[in-house]
DNA sequence: CCTGAACCGTAACGTACGGTACGGACTTTC
DNA sequence: GAAAGTCCGTACCGTACGTTACGGTTCAGG
């Protein structure tokens, strides 16, 4: 599955188009919900009539800002040949550094915003995409690890699910809600780095076999 | 502006008040973010000219209601004698357990969804007082837990911040921002006293000692 | 050229909602 | 028992915003 054009409308985006969904995303990184069609349209240099004419209405042009943001994330998968110790470390603090890159990115901030803020009114149709794009998305690339990972001997658990949640906690953390909700938490680079690092050794400590590291002294 | 109590925490507020405020978190959880102040005037049986006089505007009466919520929910401490592997093991799963409950709360997803569209406006007033009535409050709460264990040689870690960001993931995972996204996750009685088990099992072989629970091989 | 489609800019419309004003009813106080 | 205070119900105002409509411009095809 290496190009999924994954909309489910298949509506093939022109240029112009997705250049007018990148206007919404930067304009949702500043005014964050303060978003207005008005808006929109003086920074796209567009008409809203062109607006209602290619998205339907507000939410449409929602849905599809989303969806196209989603398009652009898709990080590449991993290779399941040579798994060793240090094979499966090194995917699982990328894993960890990749997810605490998208959760911090401004994007990724107003998106989940404007998804929670959609869940609360009518029926959470926005909600559910930025669900199914953010942590669902990381759960379907990550599992395939774990399960190598154990088919490897690496790492011992019996539910594939339980197992990825744990370690989406041990990366997360408090991070994600202190964000949505304004914390002026910054992550650079090296903390980054080290928190997933932190992760990924706290996850093999939980779940790692004795063939993962030889040089531990603490078995489970 | 002859009147702005700004009351810090729940206090000074009428029984009438309270009813209010109630009103408003009972239309929070059915309503959403679809929140008027003529609702709430209709709901309260009270006038809006009453609303304003008393809350000052719209953000001061979804302030009031949040801090309002918060009193309510301020649980106990716990006794710091008699710490032993088995006091501390309870502690951590009554916080484990008791946090679960609160953010799984219908009025809870309410009020952190409240937060994050307000975060995502303006100066995010709103988020960072459910931040602290919410993931500050648990910390607060929780770390002397933590130290208390380490004293008795209980618990080995360094930074008591780090340890309890650690807690609070292997215990959130990622229920909040599911809710908070409309994933018609339900956590029954039985599903958090497992999870609450599981995520202080989890903690305890990261941060126990050998005194912890002698029964384990492991030591970190 | 002429025509029509696509699109930009903007004016206009309808509605929802925050906030205010006013009349009436009930309670308290002197 | 009247004046004052509190509060309910409702009508009202101003504005913001989603949505529509319309005139003007560019450009491709004949």
């Amino acid at each position: 599955m290496t190009r999924a054009p994954a909309e489910t409308q298949g509506e093939a985006l022109t240029a112009r188009q997705q250049a007018v969904l990148d206007a919404v995303l930067s304009l949702m990184v500043e005014k964050g919900s303060g978003l207005t069609m008005t808006a929109v349209a003086r920074r796209a240099s567009c008409s809203k009539e062109t607006l209602y004419k290619w998205f339907g209405d507000r939410d449409g042009l929602l849905t599809a800002t989303v969806q196209w943001q989603a398009s652009k994330v898709r990080a590449g998968n991993f290779d399941r040949q040579t798994l060793d110790a240090g094979a499966l470390r090194e995917s699982l603090k990328r894993f960890a550094a990749n997810w605490l890159e998208v959760i911090s990115s401004p994007t990724s901030i107003a998106l989940n915003r404007i998804g929670v803020s959609q869940a609360a009114a009518r029926d959470g149709n926005l909600g559910s995409i930025v669900l199914a794009n953010g942590r669902f998305a990381i759960g379907k690339r990550m599992m395939p690890v774990l399960e190598a990972g154990r088919e490897a001997g690496l790492l011992d658990f019996d539910d594939t699910e339980t197992t990825f949640r744990t370690f989406f906690g041990l990366v997360g953390r408090d991070i994600q809600i202190r964000l949505l909700l304004g914390d002026p938490l910054t992550l650079g680079k090296a903390e980054i780095a080290r928190d997933a690092e932190r992760a990924t050794d706290q996850f093999l400590t939980l779940y790692g076999t004795a063939a993962n590291d030889p040089g531990r002294t603490n078995n489970a």
